[in-house]
DNA sequence: GATGAATGAGCGTTCATTCAT
DNA sequence: TATGAATGAACGCTCATTCAT
């Protein structure tokens, strides 16, 4: 017999809304500036709800870590299902998109507050490296298929660890002016890609 | 109520002292996580004693962030004393120690807590924004004088910015293996320089 | 770590117990010396809960102020609520009572401290003077009628500012002996309130 | 051989400049508030000279609580040191000053401190207990003369501790206005010695 | 299962008191 | 003797966590 009963959400759904509102309230206040009532309010429960969840704040705050670095990692490994040739000049033209979703304000806040964590905290520390090699080698085979397979070995990797680089240390660049030139910043973004990258023939 | 009195010493060493103490702190739990206890611990003195030289743990927080931004102007305004032949020569060759300075474990790792720190406290914002200028300004000056003067205008301050980018970035990089390569990084980083870097005639 | 959870009960209740705990504590110890955890112990509560019903310290004294002033006010305009006739008989038969009431030793120590705590905490202050014109005129209106209309205008204010400072006077009279002579005291008042006083006819 | 040394001031006249620092410290933050810091800053001297002449702040506390009392003891016996005849015009003519006196703000609020303190504290209790019966025997002998004779016994008393009631409750009186009609107050106050004082003859 | 009141350890800060200089 | 730096218990307050309802 079937029923409507009150809109009972699945388990994953209850769970990605709490940690999407204790997203919002890490953006404003820091990892420890959130409090388990700030997160509540946010989602909408009471704070009980939360922990038949997460079994504390603490795993909270993991699963916010893996789900950033994991968007991430999605976004890189994304790229690349493109086709050979519609890549490099996709890459060119998105640059601005791509960058400006890297660099907006909310996200960057996030991975500063995450990579702070990661310096201290194990737990947090784990989840960034269980990651890094795979993005690493994302971003190895976007490059070598890009400069047409001019980089290979040791000088890919290298120059994939620059963009690595590069990407990371602009989540800073938009602490530097208090109205940002984001424009500029991508710009000069698009020429340092440019560089690299073989122009589409 | 035992006693063991720390003897009298001067103003700016006690103050040093402390400050140190703050950052061993802050490193091993974060701005929050560092207590004015444990600080007081670390710097074999009682907590009373914190607040005859620092007014609140908040002006402990800005003195460490100003320190270290300073630190970090000082590297840059430092370099380019230096004459104009020798300059290229001598970042290339010292461009391992630099960069090891910068990439230092306790380095990095402040200045990832700097960062997530300004993206909310405004306080530390306006530290770290202070010397965003003159830090690019110096920046600008270096590659120009290495470029020997190919770089200028709007070129020259993407360019600078780009290198910023790549300093700022190279913090989080020692997150993302248990013992970083940091040889590779270097070297990595090496080759970019000697990408805009004239080459020493 | 016990637990022994105080069950919850409706919420005038308990902000009633709290602020009533609050008061023996200021009475033993005054505004200051009544810490948040004797306040606590006394209410058989945790630091916490407190919190719950004030949102301080502070919010814990104006409500125990303005509390013990509206006290006073009520006294005062119930008095006059009788008919005319009554009344004077009523005041000069009720007076041990009356006055007894505001010379129990804990409305006098209270009473006392919150006189002390006015002369500088500009809140405190706000409050009893908040109060201040309402007594006077009930005062005043007290006076007519028992006076027999004999007293108006000028002479009718001097004289009920003349009881208001009684009043007040009586709070410290009970500091003079160790077991003071309340009889006494009553007596002189009952006198000095027949020489205004119209004998009933 | 005679010196003119550096004016080392007696024990005494040091121990006066304390205790007067502390009055104006206290005056202003009240018994709890004043610090010792406080009271060195404004005495002009260290922390630690002050334990030479004080065992502690209570000690400091309980003296000024007796310089208190002893100059309200002073005042009364004094003012029926002179003649008789003189006497009862002199009071008529100087109320405003005595009452003035005893309601200048910085007065009346050092007197609500120390009855508020007498409340609770046992030793400042004893202290006001201890001039009681001299105050009040002062002020019966004054009222005795100043009545030419007519009031005696019980009814003597109980006037005394009447008018000691209006002189106690004057000190709450300065709260009620933000800028208290004082010339009303005395004009009522006036009225009332009128009342009980044998005019001249 | 959901709620949110209760808990209390732990925070940043103050200040009476001590004592090396 | 005078100084004021050092001490640390104790303050008001917060918040992750628990659990009776």
């Amino acid at each position: 017999m079937e029923r409507l009963r009150k809109p009972r959400v699945n388990r994953e759904a209850r769970e990605a809304e709490i940690a999407d509102a204790a997203i919002r309230c890490v953006l404003r206040s820091g990892f420890h500036g959130a409090t388990m009532d700030s997160i509540a309010r946010e989602a909408g429960v009471s704070v009980g709800v939360i922990y038949r969840y997460f079994s504390s704040k603490e795993a909270i705050i993991e699963h916010i870590v893996a789900a950033d670095i994991a968007h991430l990692q999605m976004a890189l490994t994304g790229i690349h299902a493109m086709g050979d040739e519609a890549l490099v000049k996709a890459i060119l033209d998105d640059a601005d998109k791509i960058l400006a979703d890297q660099q907006a304000p909310s996200r960057s806040a996030l991975r500063l507050e995450i990579y702070a964590e990661a310096a201290r905290n194990p737990k947090v520390a784990a989840i960034v490296r269980k990651f890094a090699p795979a993005q690493r080698e994302a971003l190895c085979q976007l490059l070598a298929k890009t400069s047409g397979g001019a980089l290979c070995g040791e000088a890919l990797r290298a120059q994939a660890d620059l963009f690595r680089m590069l990407a990371d240390g602009m989540l800073a660049f938009g602490l530097y002016e208090d109205a940002p030139n984001r424009a500029g910043v991508i710009a000069a973004l698009k020429g340092a890609l440019e560089g690299v990258i073989a122009p589409p023939r």
